[in-house]
DNA sequence: TACTCTGTTGAATA
DNA sequence: TTATTCAACAGAGT
């Protein structure tokens, strides 16, 4: 389920393992999540440095180890980072697991569209220092969402907020959400959304991120069901707001619910 | 058995 | 060249 906050949730739970030394690393190395890693290298590098920090960008995590070890992780549809004690033997899907004296730091993903990537150097990699302004950056300002929209005025406003070059961290169901918030259609075209509700869209983006964040990204809370969250998940839901008969359908291959009288 | 899915990617198309 | 669409990826749950 990983968007913004429950990314932000995952990443945490590694939190346990700071300050303590790699002892050794296994890599499920004919596994998707791993694909174009140079593993033996890999192994060597990590192998003795200390798990120092962690941070995210939206979906995605960076784990820091001393010295020079860079580790980013994305969870893709299914993965999760867990601890299990010491002895821990690496299930089926367990992807990535280190070591360390006291535990042990797993990247589980059964379906395997998560994704490692590994970075040996002083410096940040690239990958990290390149990626777009999140939501809640100050860099995120309403001409910076103007003009994203203005760039892909031709594209119904739901798969572009899927689109983590736009919105980094907005998945589906916050997708859903902040549309429903702002009483926009999610087939509504980018160019042809009024200014007057860019600036609602801009506005419930950063309130909803900051509220998931609290919600959901400290200890996987459930939200309120104020929300549309919880009325979105099966047929038969009703807008928690005008209590019409919610409708889902799929809009560009992605699973959308939207109340169509209030949207 | 068959159908679902909180995501991304790369190729085809416009 | 840039934007948009769509199928593919893969397995577990229902």
């Amino acid at each position: 389920m990983p968007e913004l906050a429950e990314v932000e949730f995952y990443r945490k739970e590694w939190d346990p393992g700071l300050g303590e030394k790699v002892k050794k690393v296994h890599l499920h190395t004919d596994a998707r999540p791993l694909r174009d890693l140079p593993f033996a290298k890999m192994k060597k590098a990590i192998a003795g440095t200390v798990f120092e920090s962690s941070t995210t960008h939206g979906k995605q995590m960076l784990f820091r180890f001393q010295p020079d070890i860079w580790l980013g992780v994305h969870l893709g549809m299914t993965g999760k980072l867990l601890v299990a004690d010491a002895k821990h033997k690496p299930e089926k899907h367990d992807h990535l697991v280190l070591f360390l004296p006291s535990l042990t730091l797993v990247f589980r993903d059964p379906r395997k569209f998560g994704r490692i990537k590994f970075h040996h150097g002083s410096e940040a990699p690239s990958w990290w220092a390149d990626l777009p302004p999140e939501v809640l950056d100050s860099e995120f300002t309403k001409q910076h969402l103007v003009q994203f929209l203005d760039r892909h005025s031709k594209s119904p406003i739901k798969p572009q907020l899927l689109n983590q070059d736009g919105f980094p961290g907005i998945g589906n169901w916050m997708a859903d959400e902040v549309l429903w918030r702002t009483r926009l259609h999610p087939a509504t075209l980018c160019g042809e959304i009024p200014a007057k509700t860019r600036e609602a869209l801009w506005k419930e983006l950063r309130k909803l991120c900051r509220e998931a964040m609290k919600v959901i990204g400290t200890d996987w809370g459930t939200p309120p069901d104020s929300w549309l969250f919880n009325h979105r998940w099966k047929d038969g839901g009703f807008c928690p707001r005008c209590d019409d008969q919610l409708v889902r359908a799929d809009l560009r291959g992605r699973m959308t619910c939207w109340c169509a009288k209030c949207q």
